[in-house]
DNA sequence: CTCCGTTTTGCAAATCATTTGCATTTATAT
DNA sequence: ATATAAATGCAAATGATTTGCAAAACGGAG
């Protein structure tokens, strides 16, 4: 993913892009997996001055600008991600907590007339697989 | 669902059948859609007298005998539900919140061969629709 | 039915993630 | 270079959830 054209987008709608927002673009661009507020912090802080309360705002912009979503994929803990890194869904390992990116994807065969039914309209699907890691199938006595 | 069966099963594992608890499994037996710790307490306290801290701590031993499941359905707060209500999944409205039930699943398309090749065992599925529900459709425009 | 040991509860205080108010600093258009 | 709106840092607030501890309630044994 360009960055550029992230901030590009930013400028656009009159936001400033600080060095603080740029890194914090580049870390959630950057990254394999999704990361909570702390993670973002942890890596933001090596690389410039920042406050959490930063790192709070930046990810609720960059949300509401579709640059990144949120994830409640564990409880208590929101995980960010970059979009447009293509769609796809998760696997959470219970053991670990390790967050893989899986290729599978039940949307195709959705049959969204059921969801009509309702009167639901469908903006987002979130499929998610909870299990265990290959490191923790082992002790998975528990 | 059977209340009895559940309390029997409390029973059999040395857990003591206290009037807070089984007040916390009725109403979360009775509820249509997952409850947070918040409105579980406010039912419960309808009906006797009963602590926050007891709540969370019952939704927990719940939760660990697997006589509910919890959901991170929303940030910042868990919702909880009773398990063995037959497999289905959630349409989550982004207007009000609301939870509807829904019965759509992907869960036979799913090509567990993928998982596999990752060393992955699943435990649990989760897929949610997030949207506007009916009465959201309209003001859909924030 | 009462007594005892163990489990639960209530209460108050702690914790953890996230949010907010406000004064100061910074990015950008001019 | 300068003005100004937007963004940051800091400290304190909030809200959900957790924990320690003494008192109360459950359920088995006598």
């Amino acid at each position: 993913m360009d960055v550029y054209i992230i901030e590009k987008q930013l400028r656009n709608k009159g936001y400033k892009l600080t060095e603080q927002r740029s890194i914090l673009i580049d870390i959630l661009n950057k990254s394999e997996t999704p990361c909570t507020a702390q993670e973002v912090y942890e890596a933001a802080r090596q690389k410039c001055n920042i406050n959490f309360s930063t790192v709070y705002r930046n990810l609720e912009l960059l949300s509401k600008l579709k640059i990144i979503t949120s994830l409640n994929i564990k409880q208590g803990v929101t995980h960010f991600e970059i979009m447009g890194a293509g769609h796809h869904h998760h696997a959470i390992c219970k053991g670990c907590g390790e967050v893989q990116v899986i290729e599978i994807c039940p949307c195709h065969s959705l049959d969204s007339r059921m969801l009509e039914q309702l009167g639901f309209t469908p903006t987002e699907l979130k499929f998610e697989i909870y299990g265990y890691c290959s490191k923790c199938n082992i002790e998975q006595n528990r």
